[in-house]
DNA sequence: ACATTAATTGTGT
DNA sequence: ACACAATTAATGT
């Protein structure tokens, strides 16, 4: 079958820390490919996680929620990547708080949670890029902590457009002030400010729903 | 092509 | 943060 032997392909080069061939055809005939399309929602606050994903292609973005509303970036998943939380989650049975939605067109392959310890028995080789994964996506969470806590707004929304832009590997972000200021956790006055300025010191060019960073990815 | 409406962005307090 | 103005895009006729 083509697509299962481009998914063993894409899994054997991004993620080379699953050595043997036996875990990779167990994660093959167990895990189900999953393709999204920009801006698709795969995962609501309120879901229980049956899978955890192993990115193959794109990017996902993880945020966490609190009761009402507000919601912060805790991290991304690159391809060869797979999502702490999920993980976290799928070891204590219990319920996410968390959104996850794509930032490019993705694709992953989504291993259900009922064979993890099965995989955690039996090979090593998962076992360390669990590890590997928590100690991440920890870091990860760690830089947001800090860019909040030390770096100034202006200098975060610029991090934020970089990232945004490599992600999805051009310099085009079409995206609303608002949802960028929901990303920051701040108000879209502030981020439609600070773009103005970024704009008139020539680092960005402005335009409706679409903001292009003038420097290299 | 024109008018209407909705969405996004700008600005003063 | 809020209120409102101004601008631009989308949609219907």
């Amino acid at each position: 079958m083509t697509t299962s032997n481009q998914a063993r392909m894409a899994l054997r080069e991004l993620f080379p820390a699953f050595r043997q061939t036996e875990l990779i055809e167990q994660l093959l005939a167990h895990g189900q490919l999953v393709t999204l399309v920009q801006d698709e929602v795969l995962l609501h606050v309120t879901d229980y996680i049956r899978a955890v994903p192993l990115l193959l292609q794109g990017a996902l973005r993880v945020y966490r929620e609190d009761e009402l509303g507000r919601e912060v970036l805790l991290y991304h998943i690159r391809p060869g990547e797979s999502c702490a939380m999920s993980l976290s989650c799928a070891l204590q049975d219990r319920r996410s708080r968390i959104r996850a939605v794509a930032e490019a067109d993705t694709r992953f392959l989504a291993v259900p949670v009922e064979l993890l310890m099965e995989l955690n028995r039996h090979y090593p080789s998962w076992q360390t890029f669990v590890a590997l994964t928590f100690s991440q996506k920890f870091e990860e969470v760690l830089r947001v902590v800090e860019g909040a806590v030390f770096q100034h707004l202006d200098e975060r929304l610029l991090n934020y457009l970089r990232e945004v832009a490599q992600l999805q590997g051009q310099p085009v972000i079409i995206r609303s002030h608002q949802r960028i200021a929901d990303d920051l956790a701040t108000s879209r006055e502030v981020i439609s400010r600070l773009l103005k300025q970024l704009a008139q010191d020539g680092r960005v060019d402005l335009a409706r729903g679409q903001i292009t960073l003038r420097e290299a990815l």
